[in-house]
Parts: C-alpha cells; sequence; structure tokens
DNA sequence: CGTACGTTTGATCTTTCTCAATAATGGTGG
DNA sequence: CCACCATTATTGAGAAAGATCAAACGTACG
C-alpha cells in the first residue's frame, strides 16, 4: 500500500524498494479540515497522502491565510518539515481522506542507511520548491484571471500526470474562499473570475466540478508551462 | 576556503567536513548581472557564493520578472537545480563576487557515500523551500508597507545571523526595481513606501545603505518572525 | 426543515499601477 | 579631473484592478 503509493520521481532498486514497503506506519482516516502538521510543532512523523487532498498555509499577524501548495495522493505530506527542528507552517486536509504515517526516526534511519532513497526524498522535496517558486512568481506577476487559471491548470495536469482524472473534466475540492487565500485574491473576486472564465466559454463549472472546454486556451490564460513540475511523464 | 564558508546549518564530523575540503573547485569572479544559471539548463556544476549576492528569478510570458529569493555568502546556489534535470529559474548575481564552482558528479559522488552530507544538503534546501513559503505569504497576503519591510528585515537578519553585518546598518545592494521584482511591486510604489518608512522615522537610507533606527517597530510593521529561517543563532 | 456554510450580486472605496517628466548618481573615456 | 551617458531615483496626475461591505440566494446535511 505505501510503497505503491508514495510516488518519489525517482527509480529506486528493489532492495530501496522494499526498504520503503517495510517501514513501520498507521493507517489514519482523517477528516476534512483536521490538521497533520502545525507552526510551531516538532515533526514526529511524516503522513504520506494515500486518499484525498490536503494543503499547505500560513497565516499573518492580521489574521489573513496564504495557502502555498495542494498536495494530492501518493505524496508525502511532511519532507517539507520532517528534517528540521519546527515546523513552519500548516498541513490540512482539503477534503477528508487517509493517510500512512510513518515514524520520523524511520526516515531518519533509512535516509542513513539507504543513500538512494535520501537522494529520492531531496529530489520530491526540490519539486516541491520548484512549485513554491512558481506559485511566488503566480502571486507577484500575473492578475487575477491568469492566476486562478494557472492553479486550475496545474491542478488539472498534476492529477492526470498521477492518473486520478478521469475525462476532460475533474473535481477540485476547494471552496472559493480557499481558492482565493491560494491566489492572494478575495473570494468575491474569485468568484467574478469564475465567471468569466465560464462566459468565455474557457471552463464549465458545476459545484467544484471543473471542465475544461479549451486546453489550450486554458494553458495560454494561465501562462502555464509545465516545466516546474518536472513531471517524466507528459499530459 | 570553500568548507569553511560553505554553511549548512548542520554539524559534521570531521571526517564528512574534509571530504567537503577535498571536493575539487573552480573559484570564479563573476561580474554583477552575470548569470550563475538559466531556466532550461542542465545543471552541471553547483556555485558557491564566497563574496557578493544573488538571486533567483523567473519571468512570465509577458516578460515581468519575480524575484524568489536573495542569496548570501557562504550559500551554496545551486542545490535548487542540481539534482533535477534541468534548471526552473535563472540564478544571477546582485553584485559582482566570487564563487566556486563544484562539477555536479563530485558532489553525487559526496552525497551516496557520505550520507550525512546529503542530510545536510536536505537540510539546507528545505530551509530555502522554507524562505520561499514565507515570500509567497509576502507577497500574497502583506500590502506594500509590510511586505518590503519584511524583505529589509530578512535581509538584516540573514545577514548578521552570518556576521556580515557591521553595526546598525548594512548595504542593500538592490535597485528599487529589483527590490519591486521582489515584493510583486512596481518601483514607483517602492519608491514612495521607501520614503515613508523614513519619514516616520523607521529607517535612514543614503544610497543603498539602510539604517535601522527601530529594530522592534520594523519587525512589527514586517509582521516578520524569523522562525521560518530556522537560523540556530540569535540576532 | 432549519441552520451553517458557501456562492453570487451590487455599490463603493483604496491600493497600487501607469504614464510621463525631471533630477540625481555613477562610471567611462579623454 | 571633467564632460557625457546610461542607469536609477523621484515626483505628479490620472486610471484601474481588486478590495470591502452588505445583502440575498443556494445547498448540504444533521
Amino acid at each position: 500500500m505505501l510503497a505503491r503509493k508514495l510516488d518519489l520521481h525517482h527509480r529506486l532498486s528493489a532492495e530501496d524498494q522494499s526498504a520503503i514497503l517495510a517501514l513501520p506506519h498507521k493507517i489514519r482516516r482523517l477528516e476534512a479540515q483536521s490538521y497533520t502538521m502545525r507552526e510551531g510543532d516538532r515533526p514526529d512523523r511524516c503522513a504520506v497522502l494515500l486518499e484525498g487532498y490536503a494543503f499547505r498555509h500560513k497565516v499573518t499577524g492580521d489574521g489573513s491565510r496564504q495557502i502555498m501548495s495542494i498536495n494530492i495522493p501518493g505524496e508525502a505530506l511532511d519532507f517539507q518539515n520532517l528534517f528540521l527542528e519546527e515546523s513552519d507552517h500548516n498541513v490540512q486536509m482539503l477534503t477528508r481522506g487517509v493517510v500512512a504515517e510513518i515514524p520520523r526516526s524511520a526516515i531518519e534511519e533509512l535516509v542513513l542507511s539507504h543513500a538512494e532513497v535520501g537522494r529520492a526524498i531531496l529530489i520530491a522535496s526540490l519539486i516541491e520548491a520548484s512549485i513554491f517558486r512558481e506559485w511566488t512568481l503566480n502571486i507577484g506577476r500575473r492578475d487575477s484571471r491568469s492566476r486562478i487559471a494557472h492553479l486550475l491548470c496545474e491542478f488539472a495536469y498534476r492529477i492526470t500526470a498521477q492518473r486520478l482524472k478521469p475525462e476532460g473534466f475533474y473535481e477540485l475540492p476547494m471552496t472559493q474562499e480557499q481558492l482565493a487565500d491560494a491566489t492572494g485574491l478575495t473570494a468575491v473576486h474569485v468568484n467574478r473570475v469564475l465567471q468569466s472564465l465560464q462566459r468565455e466559454g474557457l471552463i464549465e463549472r458545476d459545484r467544484r466540478m471543473i471542465r475544461f472546454l479549451d486546453w489550450q486556451a486554458m494553458q495560454d490564460v494561465a501562462d502555464f508551462n509545465p516545466r516546474y513540475l518536472h513531471s517524466p511523464e507528459i499530459a
């Protein structure tokens, strides 16, 4: 279950794979909104997301929230924290879901005894860092229309690469307020932009389902180039 | 020279230290604005910054630039790229400076033979990722005043922690246009905000020199909490 | 079937951008 | 050392994107 799902973007030997498989872990079912890590916590375990979606966020002193990334099934939620003393951000479930929790000590040992696994964890962490950089560009330098389109493209691309997407449409399990917190906008403005994308025939919406009517046009509006995802697969 | 400067935020054994010391490298003097890495390049070496300042940035399709971080002496510039196939961003010198260039292959071997060094590189990369996240929060959720104050605080804090700062003031080697590209603002607005911080007696400026007149007040304006820097030292 | 949460709409306000002009500054060649 | 040129900083006026506030409308779920 664990090794089949854990996506490390890096080929591992059978021996390394079975070392991962042998990792002690506890399967845990989580409700939407529950935290797997809070800013200030000492990380003592790593959750691997098996089902459902999660997100990372931080909050300013005056209480506004910025979401810094979305996590999809197959991704480890806590590599960003596990090797540091103290978490600098929150990790929260977007939907209900299932995680496998691995004790920190087991991973520490694995990394020291299996250098290639350490390398794989480094690579996965660096790819996430690349996503953070793209989000900084997105929020700092694109207008609201491109920003939102970019988020939609990234999500569609990633779930497609992970073979989680059925057929031209998908569920984006985020409220408009969460979308706003991910793009540095307000929920009201997100609502208006979504409506305008719909009016122009780029997407269709039903509830939280999004259907792309023109993938190429969306990519153009979004200024989306998947290079930063460092994905071996093609969408 | 190399190991004395390379700052890895992680204690290493004498054996690991001397392995780093033994790394083949070439000292190179670089002019301001010169690139050490461009988006799309295959990373084949890692530059360690010995003198001067550098920055990371990306450019949107319509040509606007977003700076994602500043690097100061002692930091490795290319851990973010070295373990991936293709660079997803540019790294450029802010000032003239000196770097030590280490071949990728030498680092790859070192990481596989010295697991603790690999761990140190992972930690350094994760700290940089934490800085990316804080910048996303800064740009997405703080107003222009806090944003700029935050950048000034971070820079002051980091050069202080690295013992590069002389005495209450320091040179921030950035034009107002670069400051704008780092904060998601325009140069004109940066100019006005700097003047207002000065008018209110928070900072003094002379050329690119910045003097903090009230460190606590600046931290308050900036909503600056150094936790995200994961720095062992105290400022 | 009521309540809490999320979405949509309209009106108005503010921050920040844009455009354009002027003033300083720094570095360079003579 | 000085004149010149390119870059950077500063200022003002007007425009625009997105925020804010407030209310109404839907919808899911207990």
